[in-house]
DNA sequence: ATACAATATTTCATAATGTGAAAAGTAGTT
DNA sequence: AACTACTTTTCACATTATGAAATATTGTAT
């Protein structure tokens, strides 16, 4: 920088010779479901940058499509390169080759909908899903993101985190979604405790009224927990008495990937 | 540069202070479902960059989970953070929420998967595909990409090119997909006449054997062609004497949408 | 119409950032 | 143990990215 030498907070480790690189990450991380368009000053400032760098730089991803604009209100987005490259990410994802066949098999045996999802930062990211043969209950998650205290597999993931990475991840109060999401933090770390005895966990109703899910940890060769598998309905479906063989099903189905990662129980 | 002056080929006019994110999303854009994976050495040499480079460039984007690394093989492939940035790129997209209620309408009619694609290079990219109620034929091809000259989509696309463009994209000879695929150029600009004149056209068993689809144009306000929509399935249930009902139900929808965007007829 | 406000874009002097050759490290193989 | 192929670190250097200020553009109120 020239002249505002600023503090670096939520310093993300920058590698040295790579500022620019970052920045335009940054920029790209800016976009959201909930705010899909941004005009250049509220950008720039909401990533901390100079007008004109932001400028330049998103200059460069609208060449290379990963950003548009909108031709009516002169707004950024998030362009069709980014598509591309996310279909590309997803579908040659190790882990989401080695899970399709036991995801599809455990759908099939459950007959609700199974997925597939890792953490990413404090969220869920739906890396596949495959759909039950039920007529309802199809939503079109993948590539969604969630957050992670709410749902089955949020709790498994978070549950494997270290405790100093736990405090990091959630600081303040939790968002409430629905009357059941586990806002207390204290609630939700003994929740996770529980987690870690059973090997799996249940979410009623945590993320959305009357959507039942149950999730197991997925662990690589190195014993560490990379990815959560749930199966999820209904609460009118996923009745309470169900909920013991699902769970075991779902353990198994994890289980099984793990093994195909290279794990080794014992 | 310092010393090796390469001259700028393909040069995709690179605009001044942003060399450095241009070379990170050539980066990016190496990986393919073709190969989905690198070493070092070898992607440094297919993006034209030095070693050293690609590696700290590398570096910024693994540390943003833009890429990943196989910890087996050490090498490179796209990271979970492309999945979610493009997730939320396609639900943000606006071409992609105009359509989705007339494609759901327009699946249902025919019975048969409709899909929504634009041109990224060669390539349509499918942006949104409604499955059919039929209980087989169901692709998961969202975020794919598919050679534009096989594809009914994509000779739509390829018809509204200015004729300079349409030629720097379609230099060399056409990829063979099956006996059916348009792989002679004369024969592919024949085709493309004939779609502008006619406002839909077919594509049968060009991609896969035994695949029929139907597409048309979709424009936006000032008369741009920016996409288009199909409806394809087996060429069992598309048969010959059902394709003008079903082009002219592609057609009418395909008009809907570019209502949609602020397009005009007259 | 005209002035005003808000936002986008261009310019340009400056040095901090990104660069790449060379050296050092790390597997994997014969 | 010597070789090979690859990754990672180091470091001197100047090209490239930077941001304040000026200018252009767009939209809104008067």
């Amino acid at each position: 920088m020239l002249q505002t030498k600023e503090i670096d907070l939520h310093a993300t480790e920058t590698y040295p010779g790579t500022q620019a690189v970052a920045r335009a990450i940054a920029l790209l991380k800016a976009f959201s479901d909930a705010q899909p368009e941004w005009n250049l000053t509220d950008l720039a400032q909401a990533t901390g940058l100079n007008k004109t760098t932001a400028f330049r730089l998103l200059a460069a991803l609208e060449a290379e499509r990963l950003v548009m604009r909108n031709p009516l209100s002169g707004g950024y987005r998030l362009g069709v390169e980014l598509i591309a490259m996310g279909g590309t990410a997803m579908r040659s994802n190790p882990l989401r080759a080695a899970s399709r066949p036991i995801l599809v098999t455990l759908a099939e045996q459950c007959g609700e909908a199974a997925t597939l999802e890792l953490l990413v930062e404090s969220y869920v990211l739906v890396v596949d899903e495959v759909a039950s043969n039920h007529p309802m209950g199809m939503t079109q998650d993948v590539g969604n993101r969630l957050p992670a205290h709410a749902t089955a597999t949020g709790k498994v993931l978070l549950a494997a985190l270290p405790d100093a990475q736990l405090d990091a991840m959630l600081p303040g109060p939790l968002a409430r979604l629905t009357d059941q999401t586990i806002v207390d933090p204290q609630r939700l770390r003994a929740e996770l405790t529980q987690v870690r005895q059973d090997g799996f966990v249940v979410a009623s109703g945590e993320l959305e009224p009357g959507f039942v899910a149950v999730a197991a940890p997925v662990q690589d060769r190195e014993r560490q927990v990379v990815a959560a598998i749930s199966v999820g309905g209904p609460s009118l479906r996923l009745t309470p008495d169900r909920l013991p063989e699902i769970a075991a099903m779902v353990q198994m189905s994890a289980r099984q990937i793990s093994r195909q990662l290279g794990y080794w129980p014992g």
